[in-house]
DNA sequence: CCAAAATATAGAGTTTGCTTTAAGTTAATT
DNA sequence: AATTAACTTAAAGCAAACTCTATATTTTGG
């Protein structure tokens, strides 16, 4: 099947305009021209922007998805490149979960602060209460 | 404990400038300045630039941040606000750990692959040696 | 006490990733 | 055939978050 630019742009969730954009930054290198110079996308166009979302939605920028994108033109030479770039994704999206997931738990916390403070109308009361509970669990020891 | 914006810089992991900016963008309304016109950050200080920290890199704006800090001043009249902001923010990283989740698996395939064509030294031969698996599994049975 | 290091303000410049505009050409619809 | 919708290129514009420059003042260490 073939698409035209619009068509994948709806696909993809982006403006043709981006589309555009990417090609000129060289991240579309497969796309053809019909004869009277529109863009005529493939499957294989679809994939190739489906890797591209992956890859930028996990925080690499455009520049090294074009690098990525410039390997495999490259051919088999640069398999071991294009590994180690994936392998080193991998790497970055696991530490930007684990930052997540401990970001996660001061907001939790906040939610318990604040949650505690609506319910007592006030931030200082619901502070000075937890002081209060704080102190007397110190005095009389835990539950 | 009082600290110099040079010394909060190091502390933090940002420069004076990146500290000085964000003052200029509403977000350390309460760094106080000596006589003489320098910056003297407290241990509140730093809690905040904590929490900056926290919602900036959960992909939270500035300008959103902002918003955070100027409800605080405002006072308990914006409890609801700052609580229905943390709750709406805990959404958004669990979403976005959820994606992360999504596009590690698609590395983690692309990771197999690369591995393998590495091994056998060409791309081609690896897409070709699958497809053969591939088929053969389709005529015999998985197992 | 003086030189070096740190800090101050104000404002211009940079990078990334689009987004919009302008001025057309091509394709689809009535 | 005419209109309108979608497409073309080229270039300018924009928002976010810094980053750097220039010039002046303040603090600090020997």
């Amino acid at each position: 099947m073939s698409y035209s630019i619009g068509q994948v742009a709806k696909m993809v969730g982006v403006t043709t305009h981006t589309l555009r954009y990417y090609e000129k930054e060289g991240l579309l290198p497969f796309v053809h021209k019909s004869g009277s110079g529109l863009r005529v996308f493939t499957d294989n166009d679809l994939n190739w922007l489906a890797m591209i979302e992956c890859l930028k939605e996990t925080g690499m920028p455009l520049k090294g998805i074009k690098q990525y994108i410039d390997w495999f033109i490259e051919g088999d030479s640069t398999l071991q490149q294009r590994l180690d770039m994936f392998r080193n994704q991998k790497q970055k999206v696991e530490a930007q979960i684990a930052l997540y997931r401990k970001h996660l738990e001061k907001i939790n916390y906040k939610i318990q602060m604040y949650e505690d403070a609506v319910k007592k109308g006030s931030w200082d009361k619901m502070l000075e209460e937890q002081r209060l509970a704080e102190e007397k669990e110190r005095r009389f020891g835990k539950k």
